[in-house]
This record gives C-alpha cells, sequence and structure tokens, in this order.
DNA sequence: CCGTAATTAACAAAAC
DNA sequence: GTTTTGTTAATTACGG
C-alpha cells in the first residue's frame, strides 16, 4: 500500500502530511506541472488544425491530408524512404512528385 | 473530391495552382508542419505520464490526481450541475452517493 | 516454445499427440470455440451501446448513467475511500469538492 | 438540451418526474438491463478465458493462439478464404492441416 | 447546434 | 508486483 494513502498511516494528524512536511505543496506542485504541460498540449492542438484549415485554404481536402499523415506514422519503412508515401498520394492527385 | 483533383479542371485561378503550378512542395510543406507539431505533443504525452508516474512514486494515487485535475479543469457551475446530476441519479436508485 | 512443437519430440504420450495424433482438428476447435464467444461478446457490446443510446434518447446523461452504473459495481467500502481520498486531495488544492 | 435534464424543466416538482410519470423506474429499468448485459458479457470472457486455460493444458501455446486469432480478426480476406491463415499457422507448427 | 467520426486517454487483462 | 498490451470509453474535430 502506498505510504500516502491515508488508509495506511495514523502516526499524523494531518493525512496529507508524509514524513519531514506538509504533502499538500508537492501534491500542488504535481498537478500544475502536469496542468502547464497539458495547456501546452491544447496550444499545439490548436496549431495543428490552424495548419490544416490552411491547407483548407489552399485546395487541399483534410480527410485526404490526414490519411496521408495517418499512413506515414505507421508505415514501417518511413524511417528508410519517408518521402515514398507523399510521392504515391501526389501522384494520386496528379501532382508531380518531382516539381 | 478535392478541388486539388486534376479532373475538376486545371485552368482555373484558384488554389489549385500555387506559385509556379507545382502543389507538391506546398503539400509537403503542409504535412511536414503538422508531423513536426504531432511528434511535439506526442513528447508532451509522454512528459505528462511521466509526472503521473513521479507523483505514484510519491504516493500519490494516480486515478484521483486525474479526477483533481479534471475537476479543476471544469468550471465550478459545470462541475456542480454533474455532481447534482448524479446525486439525482443515484437518489432514483437508492444509492447513498457517498455510499 | 511449445510443447506442440514437433522439434521437442513427437513420441511421447502427452498433449503432442490427440487421439489418432491429429492436433490440426483440436487447434481449430479451439480457435473457432473462441472466435464464436468473442462474436457474442461483441454483440453484446453492442447491444449495451444500443441500451445507453435508447436512455439518451428518453432524456437521460449517459456519462452520469455510466457513472451511477459504476458506483454500483463497487463495493461501497471501497466508493467510500475513493470519495474521501478525492476530499482529501482536494482540500490540499484549496477546492471545494462540490464545487 | 434533455428533457431529462433538470436544468431545462420546471413544470415538474421532481426533476426525475418526466410528462405523465417518475421517471426512476425508466431509469432503474435501463441501469438493470445494461447490468444484465454487462455480466453476460463478463461471463463470455471468463468462458474464453476457459477455453485458453483448456487449450494451453491441450499443450497449445497461449499468446500464439492469441495472435492467430487477432489476426484472423483483422484479415480483410477472412471471408473469402477464412481457413488459409489457421493452416498457415498448422504448417509453422508443423502440424499437418488437411489431417 | 447536433450528430457522427477520428483521435486520444483510461481501464482491464496478461506476460514477465 | 510491475510492465506491457489490448480493449473500451471520453474527448475532440469535422460536416450537415
Amino acid at each position: 500500500m502506498s505510504s500516502r494513502d491515508p488508509s495506511s498511516g495514523s502516526e499524523s494528524p494531518d493525512a496529507l502530511s508524509s514524513v519531514g512536511g506538509n504533502a499538500a505543496p508537492v501534491l500542488r506542485s504535481f498537478v500544475e506541472r502536469i496542468e502547464r504541460l497539458a495547456e501546452e498540449k491544447q496550444a499545439l492542438s490548436a496549431d495543428i488544425r490552424e495548419i490544416f484549415a490552411e491547407a483548407k485554404g489552399n485546395g487541399f481536402d483534410v480527410k485526404t491530408l490526414r490519411k496521408v499523415i495517418a499512413i506515414r506514422r505507421l508505415d514501417p519503412a518511413e524511417h528508410a524512404e519517408q518521402e515514398s508515401l507523399l510521392e504515391l498520394y501526389c501522384r494520386a492527385l496528379g501532382i508531380d512528385p518531382l516539381s
């Protein structure tokens, strides 16, 4: 059982106190660190959405774009020949991949 | 169908043609920008997981930690509404919501 | 390595040999029995989803519904413990658990 | 907003009452139907586990067995030539698939 | 604004 | 017991 689980400790008058100090600041620190990173994550999501919107504005199909990216992500050979899938889709769209 | 589909015509002045008529580099750029941000997002997810693990190592209960963070994310009114709805359902079923 | 690997010997009286020495039908039988049950399981999942949808159509909040069911599944002591831990964390962070 | 959401309705003195009656029995019915199906689902999971155990007792490797089943499930051609994968694994195990 | 569909996170089960 | 994997639920994003 965890040492911070109040059901297992009874030597302290405050269940959020660990040996040598109050656990509340520690808890607060963990929570805030996580919240900070979560915010950054959301910001990145917003950025990504923005780029999809921009691509859409440039005439690309967002759904297809997502598929291309998903396939590239899953392709086991992506590190060997990372360009090939994009070229494939360029050809499928009638775009010269060499241009 | 995407407007970049060459079957829909290529003489139009719209997004079908980028400067110089080469859409592939534009597509490639969008894909790479998105992939870059997606990588950063994944890295943040990993960081968050790490912090939860660290908190667990410090004796905190991860599941409860997630709950508190979720409560903080919600605005108080919304949380109160959810709570009261839960109590309502519990009463309808004859459950003590505090068990 | 599986004991059905023929490289481990075939003259033994153990599970390697079924009646008549034909393991393939036995394997096939296991696979098919499992697949059959797995299908039934999926069907039940679909049924459950359907009921949630029906409840939603009757004005119930699905998320809350899931919560009540989860509470009923837990034994009361365990639920009470989770609740008190949550309150503890909330107090440490200066949150009113009832918002 | 849902008609059973207490925040949207004010014509009833009891938020769990819908037009023409008390909603509690309806709620209870939904909950019980779901719980019933969930129980059946768990029972099936137990059955499946049992069969894996039985297969193991017959000398089959459970992990490999799971893989065979997973692949069969994902195989898009499974309806056309459902037997082929099993035969493949029989051969890999040195078992005559025609026996 | 709502319902649907895709992604992502939480949970449960299994392997080590 | 812990770590990983597979399944299931919740969130989020897109289209109507």
